[in-house]
DNA sequence: TTTTATTATCGTAATATTGCGATATTATAA
DNA sequence: TTATAATATCGCAATATTACGATAATAAAA
């Protein structure tokens, strides 16, 4: 046990959940929130500015890559990381299609 | 460690990424799915629809609860579960001013 | 080349989540 | 009252996630 058993659930039911399990984490969100706040793109003040360590902000810089809602691109010694605003547009389009979808026909 | 830090997110951070947490199943976006297809309220067919114990998915449905998005009630000897579409629909409007809010100043 | 700075990855400990059988609990039916 | 049916809760095993120190990898600077 243990383990979400995917292979009982269609495919967009098992990458909306996806979806919404890596925004699922308040670390993730102030990454979001941070890089979008800076007029140029972030590299590591990160670290300082959520006060995680390194590898932990490493990970999290990960999994939101996991799900095309970042991309880095190497700048000198650091990373520059950005929000993919197409993907974020199409992600943002594809959570409000579940929302609209779903809420009607219910008593 | 293994716990999150939440204490070094405000409110707002730890609301949303509860909010997503919870959406980031992909069983409980098929109960969900499945309370808005059917025109009435459901009870537990969820067990046999979906396909995981009885205990499993009483777990999920007290989930969604907490964050408000289902509401049960008492229905003779079986629970009458329905999507809080007020909820539901506030939800949605914080989560597109995340959004919104989020993906503009990027590079 | 050697140093330094930045980021990624590995390994591991602590905790959380998922799933389920067993067992309560609750409310109708007999 | 005693069954029966539906749901909730408990306890546990398996797995996943979170966090971090240590270390590797990469690229500029000395």
């Amino acid at each position: 046990m243990g383990v979400t058993k995917t292979q009982i659930f269609d495919q967009q039911q098992n990458e909306l959940a996806q979806f919404f399990k890596i925004l699922g984490h308040p670390a993730r969100i102030a990454i979001l929130q941070y890089i979008s706040k800076q007029n140029t793109c972030i590299c590591n003040d990160l670290v300082e500015e959520i006060g995680l360590a390194q590898a932990t902000i490493s990970q999290h810089l990960k999994e939101l890559k996991s799900i095309g809602l970042l991309k880095g691109e190497v700048e000198g010694k650091s990373m520059c990381y950005c929000i993919d605003v197409d993907r974020w547009n199409v992600l943002q389009k594809n959570l409000n299609s579940f929302f609209n979808t779903t809420k009607t026909n219910c008593c």
